[in-house]
RNA sequence: GGGGACUUAGCUCAGUUGGUAGAGCACCUGCUUUGCAAGCAGGGGGUCAGGGGUUCGACCCCCCUAGUCUCCA
């Protein structure tokens, strides 16, 4: 059976027994903390927790997870995968244990015809947890199994819990006997190889205390609400009816794994080595095309990080096959005609995939490139030193800074007849990892309690006037001071207020939070900061003017109609420039972030190079255009799908409702998903005005604009500048550039000959200077004060042609000037006074003491200088007094 | 978030106890020659990423900022 069609029945049977079905969620966990979404469970963990009242009492879903924490391991066993999809079903205060056991029975073991999975119940195991009796009378009562295949385990395997206080409860696992060929009798306790797991069912029905690790904390209760959560890893349940070996051989990973063999010339199945690096390009593949098609881009932290490795490790393990040309167009074309029967949307958005996978591809072979011109010196110098091992430093660096992969670095030493210090490679990577981790423990300190809005959250959502009106009535729901639930707020305090209506917009989707008052009879706040803690609820923090505030209050919330003016344009603004970006340089210059308040915004993008002067000029140009075309601005609400089909930019990392609000310019011209403010019309956004574009690491890029009157102001201002330039340059406006650069070159063409002129000025002097020569011990002697001088540069040129003049007499001169106000000087020596032991670098030092500083140089040539002028008579007796001696 | 490396002529890059910034290619001039990266001679071209500090003196040492590459979390 088909990997898409077990989903697909999956989907089907849950809907059946009264489950809303709900769309994957993007692989970018909406959790800031979660790099990824890794279990099927996460997006319904505020339904969970009881954060937010669940929207359906009972819910399935087919999760696309991403795990990369075991990513050594992946192609070297059966069972991890860095990609995988989880099936879930779920209850919230809902059924419990008899209806969740007697469904996974039932889908399990129920007919093909009937739409289940058809497996053999004999084959079949299930644990529990120890202590649950109940869990037991229900396997035996809706499943008939015999005790001899439930498996009683304690808390480290069946016991499921966050870690943190809050929900936790007893699992039950069912486990698929692959057969006696696999391993030993026994059951999942024997041997989990042999029996592999399938389906985690996790009974919520406790509330767990303070403490630390899997079975060391206190449990203090009943749930009020008990939950189910259940996960069958979709991969396993199809390598498993698919008659496979692992889940690299099932039938949406191995037409990647066969092309690896076909393009390497390998057989896979010959060489256990050879077979790893195939099974991790296959399943890295994948992952990298799927979280690619969830928008994520590569960088250097973060998710894009992780993508980066996986996309990395893919050419490196061709590599190894002995792959060194370009792959990825043929891999990711694999990879997506075996994926597209369940995610059709991996199809229509190719060619920006295969763009984002290519580029890196030719970053890392440009990398892979300098890394070998460095590794093949650094061998060299093994050689040379005659030693037959590569230090682990050197190994280190070429990975730490280089990026050049460890096993490229083992196989080329090998080849070069090397080996590499690997001890000393791994205890400077354990150093890395110790610093890093040490600074995340450091910075970790900043969970924030949101249990405070719960409460409030449990009343309903905050109903937003906003689009619609500037000033609405509302009501006090509650009060936060210092964290803590309060009844007031008086003058001089800050305060959170929870209103059941408002007309405030919260910050989101890249748009600052409104400015203004909430007001009522004698009692005026002023509005700091608008944020959404938790979902559906909106929290006003403000500063408390006049009066006080309290619960059950009557209130009008009023925003600064000044304030939401530019907001609105800022915001319509960032969709147009969004979209003129995405005229100019293709669809895969994809917003992956933005912030925008009234007067400024800004817009992070995935592009890979700088955009040119000209580039930035045709972006402002459609922008500024579609402005002066004035455009319709429109909302409105459609189903996802819905939108989807109208093609309308979905941006990563939101999560969307049910109902998703569409934003409209010009009708198709933008089409966004997005809550934000809009003017009505494009033309009443102004102008927009691009003041900067940089980037924000590799991959991706930022640009920053001005709008409305700020722009204005901003361009007015140039102009201002420009004038002043061309009065103080005595030319118009549109000769100023050329004035300028006639102007500087005038100026060098200047300096050089005043150089020239003071050059040959000094050179007149040196028949003067080599009449005044005296002699110490045979050996000539020339000093001279040349006075106020601009650089040491001609005091070095006039010594050196002193030096020439002298031939091979034995002389020394020893030149001083006064550049900027400070004693300089040169010696300069021949090379028959040098072979009489004379050494400028010496005299200099002598000298230099003297006009308190110091100095030194060569025997030839060397320089000083010091802070007292007045000193220059005495350094010059110095001198002379080193020369007799 | 924490590390490492890099930034020098139009391009590719050298440049150690801190003491006059270089090479190859490209460019300009002249000669020679006219067959595949032609040769010879001469020449122009540099805020050594930007800013600050230490020093008599900084491409070099220290600090900050920006850009580029890279590893770890």
């Amino acid at each position: 059976m088909q990997t898409a069609e077990i989903r697909q029945r999956w989907l089907n049977f849950f809907e059946g027994k009264g489950h809303t079905v709900v769309p994957s969620a993007s692989l970018i966990s909406e959790d800031p903390s979660l790099l990824f979404t890794v279990a099927g469970m996460v997006p319904f963990i505020p339904y969970m927790s009881g954060l937010v009242p669940a929207p359906y009492p009972r819910a399935t879903s087919v999760q696309k997870c991403v795990r990369t924490l075991d990513i050594e391991e992946v192609g070297k066993t059966t069972r991890h995968g860095t990609f995988f999809q989880m099936n879930g079903n779920f209850s919230f205060g809902d059924y419990f244990k008899k209806e969740a056991i007697a469904y996974a029975w039932e889908f399990l073991t129920g007919s093909k015809e009937s739409g289940c999975l058809g497996l053999d119940p004999q084959l079949l195991w299930v644990t529990v947890f120890q202590d649950d009796d109940e869990s037991i009378s229900i396997w035996r009562d809706v499943a008939d199994i015999p005790m001899e295949r439930i498996q009683r385990r304690g808390m480290k395997d069946n016991y499921w819990s966050t870690g943190q206080p809050g929900p936790a409860g007893p699992c039950s696992e069912i486990y698929y006997d692959r057969g006696p060929a696999y391993g030993r009798e026994g059951g999942p306790e024997a041997d989990e190889d042999r029996y592999i797991e399938i389906w985690n069912l996790v009974f919520m029905q406790y509330e767990r205390g303070q403490g630390t690790g899997k079975d060391n904390f206190e449990i203090l209760g009943e749930l009020p609400k008990k939950n189910i959560d259940t996960g069958m890893g979709l991969e396993r349940v199809a390598f498993l009816m698919q008659g496979v070996e692992n889940l690299y051989e099932i039938d949406q990973v191995r037409p990647v794994l066969d092309l690896a063999a076909q393009l390497s010339g390998k057989t896979y199945g010959a060489v256990v080595e050879d077979d790893v690096r195939m099974r991790v390009v296959a399943d890295h593949v994948r992952s990298a095309l799927m979280l690619i098609g969830d928008g994520v881009t590569p960088a250097n932290d973060g998710r894009g990080y992780v993508l980066r490795r996986l996309l990395r490790r893919s050419v490196r393990a061709m590599r190894l096959l002995g792959v060194d040309t370009p792959i990825f167009k043929i891999l990711f074309t694999a990879s997506k005609d075996a994926m597209k029967a369940a995610y059709p949307e991996l199809e229509t958005d190719f060619e920006r995939i295969l763009k984002t996978a290519i580029a890196e591809e030719e970053t890392f072979l440009r990398t892979l490139t300098a890394g070998t011109v460095y590794l093949d010196e650094a061998l060299d110098a093994v050689k040379a030193s005659g030693s037959k091992q590569l230090a682990g430093d050197a190994a280190f660096l070429l990975h730490d800074t280089y990026g050049f992969p460890i096993d490229l670095t083992l196989e080329i030493a090998e080849e070069a007849g090397l080996t590499v210090d690997r001890d000393g490679f791994k205890s400077l990577m354990a150093e890395q990892r110790d610093r890093a981790k040490a600074d995340a423990r450091e910075k970790k300190l900043g969970g924030t309690d949101l249990s405070v809005y719960s409460a409030f959250r449990a009343k309903g959502v905050t109903k937003f006037a906003g689009y619609e009106e500037l000033a609405t009535g509302a009501e006090v729901l509650g009060l936060i001071v210092d964290g803590a639930d309060a009844k007031h707020a008086k003058q001089g305090q800050i305060a959170e207020v929870i209103l059941n209506e408002t007309s405030f917009y919260a910050e989101s989707g890249g748009q600052d939070s409104d400015a203004g008052f909430i007001v009522a009879d004698g009692m005026q706040l002023e509005v700091l900061d608008v944020q959404k803690p938790v979902k559906g609820l909106i929290s006003h923090k403000v500063l408390v003017r006049s009066g006080e505030v309290s619960v059950g209050q009557k209130v009008t919330t009023q925003v600064d109609a000044d304030w939401r003016l530019g907001a609105c344009q800022a915001h319509s603004a960032t969709h147009v420039v969004h979209a003129a970006l995405r005229q100019v340089l293709g669809p895969s210059a994809l917003q992956s972030g933005s912030y925008n308040k009234p007067g400024y915004m800004r817009l992070d993008f995935a592009w890979t190079q700088a955009l040119s002067l000209e580039t930035r000029s045709e972006i402002e140009e459609v922008t500024n255009l579609a402005i002066r075309g004035d455009l319709a601005v429109s909302a409105q609400y459609m189903s996802l799908p819905e939108a989807k089909t109208w093609g309308a930019v979905a941006l990563f990392g939101e999560t969307y409702d049910e109902s998703v609000r569409v934003v409209q310019v010009g009708g198709p011209w933008s089409r966004e998903l997005c809550g934000g403010t809009h003017v009505a019309r494009s033309s009443q956004i102004g102008l927009v005005s691009l003041i900067g574009e940089s980037s924000v690491g590799s991959g991706s890029r930022r640009v920053e604009a001005l709008v409305g009157i700020e722009a204005f102001r901003a361009l007015s201002a140039e102009r201002a500048l420009v004038a002043r330039l061309s009065e103080s340059m005595k030319a118009p406006k549109e000769q100023l550039e050329e004035r300028l650069a006639q102007t500087i070159e005038e100026l060098k063409v200047a300096q050089r000959k005043l150089a020239a002129v003071q050059a040959s000025q000094l050179a007149t002097r040196i028949p003067e200077l080599i009449a005044s020569a005296k002699e110490f011990k045979g050996s000539k002697f020339v000093a001279t004060n040349l006075g106020e001088l601009d650089s040491v540069d001609d005091l070095r040129t006039l010594a050196s042609q002193l030096r020439d003049k002298f031939g091979d007499t034995s002389a020394t001169a020893a030149l001083f000037a006064v550049i900027a106000e400070k004693p300089m000087l040169v010696v300069a020596t021949t090379i028959t006074a040098r072979q009489h032991g004379i050494k400028a670098g010496a005299l200099v030092k002598v000298a230099s003491a003297i006009l308190g500083g110091g100095g030194g140089g060569k025997d030839d040539m060397a320089q000083g200088g010091g802070q007292d002028v007045s000193k220059i008579d005495a350094a010059v007796v110095a001198i002379e007094g080193a020369l007799n001696a």
